[in-house]
DNA sequence: TCATGTGAATCGATTCACAGCT
DNA sequence: AGCTGTGAATCGATTCACATGA
């Protein structure tokens, strides 16, 4: 990711791996499905279940952020649920601006789990004047010119491009220059940031790319699985198409 | 393997690191805008410049796929492209269903990028009855009834989870039962899967959740940077809400 | 001469396995 | 007796640096 690797005092003692600052969120979504049905403390065992990870994983996780378990009792749900939030950042609220109020931007606007932790939508931006005043779940889309003032007077540091991958750039310019310091990027583009300025994308193609990968690799396991028999060889999966190679390039590799 | 391929060690499909298959999306999208401006070769570093990766790191990439290169030279565009799309499976076609067309399963039908490369929508499914019929994006929403035989006659096998988190998982038993062996899941849920399915989630939350963390550290880091001056440590960040700690957990530490 | 391709070194993340505490 | 917390081992990914070949 464009993170800014730059000069960093090292040994920080708030040296969270980046692998585990990612599946906080999600240690933190079972906690708070656990507290919600008042159960009072969990193993690393149960939540990892929860959380989908192993335990042993859990626990080093745990672990760089202190130890906040009971030997041979658990974690309390509650005040993991506290220490995480807290370690996250969420017990204060981070006001959010959405760029680009498209078919996803609206959907974004939306979308509950934003405001409930620790996020509220402070605006909604986008470059068609026609929308300007138009409420999107409840809240008037305002027009590109006031991308600035709104930023600042709202102190807002974190923003999100949801606009075409053509006007991402020139908006995340913006956004930057106005002091935002956190991009979440939905458009299909490569952002270029200066140091400080964190960016994470959000890129369907590319993940349904990967799948395609996997799901091919599966496919060609499948039929030389299938072994001696060399006709039908397709269980299911392909029915359109023919062979993978009705096209070849252009140009031969040198 | 199927492919009738012509040359090729081959036995190199095996052994792709999940890293690089995850950044062969990218590269391909560097070169696809490359292509349709005409340029006929590339080096490393201008590619790795384009898909914001290092040169090093982008070359060991190819280095799975084969030697595509040429040395003194670089990349010819148009033969790198070929052979990623086809190491991704991108030179067949992938019909995808979509299941929960909320606002979120609507804003993805709509997503052009999305047919673009290799993917098809080939059905919409939601479990609101009155929304049978109805087109989105051009294609009539179908009832989940149909969930099994859409799956089966259309020789589908990656889905997109788009519902509320609480149908979820429930949908997505029926979409493996169905034959998905692939599934992109934008719902707040850890999915339990059968060995052999892939599941990839796209979660908003933990990607803002990510950011706050690295946001809370930059604060903390520019208020300490600030060193003698006690006071007046925000620049422009954060306006509202009181320090980090205005909310104590119920319970302590063991 | 120049940029690729790749062993070797490094770095980070995961897993193992058990000591230490309740 | 049981579960956490963590060194040590392992695994995978990144970076370095240069030999190789156009």
């Amino acid at each position: 990711m464009a993170t800014g690797r730059t000069h960093r005092p090292a040994t920080r003692s708030r040296g969270i791996p980046e692998a585990t600052v990612a599946r906080l969120p999600l240690y933190l979504r079972a906690l708070t499905a656990l507290s919600e049905r008042s159960v009072p403390t969990v193993s690393s065992e149960e939540l990892a279940a929860a959380a989908g990870v192993n335990s042993a994983k859990l626990r080093k996780d745990f672990s760089y952020l202190g130890s906040y378990g009971t030997r041979g009792v658990g974690y309390d749900v509650e005040y993991l649920v506290y220490q995480i939030s807290r370690e996250l950042g969420l017990t204060q609220d981070w006001p959010v601006v959405i760029v680009g109020i498209g078919n996803l931007g609206a959907a974004l606007a939306n979308y509950g789990g934003f405001a409930s932790r620790g996020f509220r939508v402070a605006a909604l931006i986008d470059a068609d004047p026609t929308m300007a005043g138009k409420p999107v779940a409840g809240i008037p889309v305002q027009h590109t010119d006031e991308l600035e003032s709104i930023i600042e007077d709202n102190g807002v540091s974190i923003g999100v491009i949801a606009t075409p991958a053509g006007a991402a750039q020139q908006v995340c310019d913006r956004l930057v220059a106005a002091g935002i310091t956190s991009i979440l990027n939905f458009a299909p583009t490569v952002l270029s940031v200066p140091d400080g300025v964190d960016v994470r994308k959000v890129d369907l193609s590319i993940e349904l790319q990967i799948l395609a990968f996997h799901e091919q690799r599966k496919a060609g396991e499948e039929a030389a699985a299938e072994g001696a028999v060399p006709a039908a060889a397709a269980s299911r999966k392909q029915s359109s198409h023919e062979g993978p190679d009705g096209d070849v390039p252009a140009v031969m590799p040198a």
